[in-house]
RNA sequence: GCCGAUGUAGCUCAAUGGCAGAGCAAUCGAUUUGUAAUCGAUAGGUUACGGGUUCAACUCCCGUCGUCGGCUCCA
């Protein structure tokens, strides 16, 4: 996603000044320090300066006091144009600014580090030869930018922002780049602003998955199995349960066969869809036989149903063709990019490739774009963001398949199809796949980190490569579309999303632990087991809580786990075969007999409803 | 992978170069309780791992591994 910059004029100008102030208390401190480039981003900005040395914990607190003080001056923001003669002059100890100028001269970009659309064509060259060249002059501090800037810096509150964090960042955003170092700051009009959004990120970091997930036993990660390498304890592996039945249930409604394909095969699989040589820095290196052959992990489990589709001869009668797996993946993903569930190296994907004729694409695409929306629905899942991920010109032949035509023409299809059906969409360039467009389904952390959830792809290219046919009405054979599609992510992705969706309250068909069974007193565990057995029988999942603590404490662990259910039992359930029903809401239903909390139940489970 | 921070009991955290501790969880005992913490006792550690400095290292230094915050990348 491109930064946005929707916040309110006033707000940008105090955080774009906020950036330049934090730059001249950095090269105050640090003369060395050659400011390159520091916007305004949500919640507030951050600058990157090239530095001999990483700044400390300490340089930031004294940055921040430091800011206070030039704001506290009430000093003014002074705007001059200048020439880029004079601009190169004013920056000719920066390398970074002089390449920033250079880019003003040639109108490629701004000084934000923000590319311009990549429209080689309809892009005119009329702002090119007119492009200006701005300067803002505060206090001793002077920057090469764009603007605009407060007037004055009594309109920043000194109490209304904070310096957050440092850490390395690529100039220009790309790796081959030198690393430069970045400051973040938070800043808002007002300190009361300030105040509550650091409490929502105090209160997000209660939701995190990674929290949740250790405090619910529902995953973990253990040093000697491996990093990204997540082990689902009962409770996770009951929500995995949950959601391959529902996948299943789902995908057999929509006409899709199941699949089953090994882990592990020949080199030449992945030689044959393209993946090899170009995606094995993503791949676990390969285990070499004492023949000399190599064996990969699959990393996505296409080329498999690739070959399950040409193992006989299909007729365009056949099609489309629906092959369905929740097949398990390695992916060696770069360490530093592994994010607790959101991002692993072993993962089981909600994963079908559709082959279908030309003719048949727009309908089998929007049923998995209506496949998406009856989860997302089900879910109660709103905040996320269909995204049409197109491919660049410039990345053809390298990124994405050398096949222009093919990919304008495909591209155009998804887009028709989502205005037809109305579904609010963004278009986003140069994400596609190597091989098609796609939606992908963007979603984000607690923390705020972004995530693509589910995608659904159209594939032009690689069902060519492994020669995939179909007969066609005219007795011709012709090469079968495909989609990709995982509406439900994967498991890991999927849960750890949902964790923190949910907050750990899972709903009732989802939630590891349906019930739990509380005796009041020891007399009464032997009832509470016969109740528990009873409801095993509808499928409930139920635990009695026999242990040495009194009842309120027992509630009060189960309140913890987020249990929906809280079953008690003294003399007068049992003598009347009944349980006291209390709901995690704190809602005490009062006592109900068994059979009743049963008629309750069940069909809040198996019609998956999201009240209790 | 890169920059930085960080790693103490299952969990949350103390101990700033001088005997490694607390709360919760666990185990045992007592209690038998009516809707968010009953009481007591016990056990739990080669302070991530490997080197180094020092009379002495959880503490200082180096390396490895993991984690966290970013960058890059992605289901």
């Amino acid at each position: 996603m491109p930064k946005q910059h929707n916040m309110p004029e006033q707000l940008f100008k105090i955080r774009h000044s906020l950036a330049h102030i934090m730059a001249q208390a950095v090269t105050e401190r640090y003369p060395d320090a050659r400011p390159t480039i520091g916007p305004p981003v949500e919640n507030g900005f951050y600058y990157d300066f090239a530095v001999p040395q990483p700044f400390t914990p300490e340089d930031l607190a004294a940055f921040e006091q430091r800011m206070k003080e030039i704001i506290q001056k009430g000093v003014v923001f002074q705007r001059k144009e200048v020439s880029a003669e004079e601009a190169r002059r004013l920056f000719a100890g920066n390398p970074f600014k002089l390449e920033l100028i250079e880019g003003l001269v040639s109108g490629a970009g701004d000084d934000m580090g923000e590319s311009e659309e990549e429209t080689p064509d309809s892009q005119s060259a009329a702002g090119n030869s007119q492009s200006v060249i701005s300067i803002y002059t505060h206090d001793t501090f002077t920057d090469l930018c764009r603007g605009p800037h407060v007037a004055s810096t009594r309109e920043i509150n000194p109490q209304a922002f904070k310096l957050t964090a440092s850490s390395g960042a690529y100039w220009r955003g790309d790796e081959h780049n030198p690393m430069l170092q970045r400051i973040y700051g938070v800043a808002f009009e007002t300190p009361q602003e300030l105040q509550h959004y650091l409490q929502q990120v105090e209160e997000a970091k209660k939701r995190d998955h990674r929290k949740l997930g250790r405090e619910l036993e529902i995953f973990f990660f253990d040093d000697e199995i491996g990093p990204g390498l997540p082990l689902w304890q009962p409770n996770g592996a009951a929500i995995i349960e949950e959601l391959e039945k529902l996948a299943k249930e789902i995908e057999l409604k929509h006409g899709y066969k199941r699949v089953r394909t090994p882990h592990v095969t020949k080199e030449d699989l992945f030689l044959r869809s393209g993946h090899l040589p170009y995606y094995a820095e993503s791949m676990y290196p390969p285990m070499e036989l004492d023949d000399g052959v190599k064996y990969y992990i699959k990393p996505m489990n296409c080329p498999m149903h690739h070959k399950i589709f040409g193992s006989k001869p299909r007729s365009y009668r056949d099609l489309p063709i629906r092959l369905a797996e929740y097949g398990t993946c390695y992916r060696y993903e770069k360490s530093g990019e592994l994010f607790g569930l959101m991002r692993v190296r072993s993962m089981q994907m909600n994963d079908a490739h559709i082959y279908c004729a030309e003719e048949q694409f727009e309908q089998e695409f929007m049923d998995v774009i209506a496949m998406y929306l009856e989860y997302f629905n089900l879910f109660g899942i709103d905040k996320y963001v269909m995204r049409l991920s197109t491919h660049s010109r410039k990345g053809l032949g390298k990124k994405y398949v050398d096949n222009e035509s093919l990919w304008l023409k495909t591209e155009d299809m998804v887009r028709r199809a989502m205005q037809k059906h109305n579904v609010p969409y963004v278009e986003q360039a140069d994400e596609a796949a190597f091989y098609g467009p796609k939606i992908d389904v963007q979603i984000w952390s607690a923390i705020g980190r972004e995530f693509t959830l589910a995608t659904n792809q159209v594939d032009f290219a690689v069902p060519a490569r492994f020669d995939l046919k179909f007969t066609n009405r005219e007795g011709k054979e012709e090469t079968p579309l495909c989609i990709h599609r995982a509406p439900l992510s994967t498991h890991e992705r999927m849960i750890g999303f949902l964790i923190e969706h949910y907050g750990g309250a899972f709903p009732v068909w989802l939630a590891p632990i349906q019930a739990v069974l509380i005796p009041i007193a020891d007399r009464h565990i032997e009832y509470c087991q016969q109740v528990a057995q009873r409801l095993a029988e509808i499928g409930l999942r139920t635990e009695v809580d026999d242990g040495n603590d009194r009842m309120q404490n027992k509630i009060r662990k189960a309140q913890g786990q987020k249990i929906p259910y809280m079953l008690v039992a003294g003399d007068k359930e049992r003598d009347a075969g009944a349980v006291a029903v209390r709901l995690r809401t704190g809602e005490d239903l009062k006592a109900m007999p068994v059979e009743q909390f049963i008629a309750r139940v069940q069909p809040i489970i198996t019609e998956r409803k999201a009240d209790l």
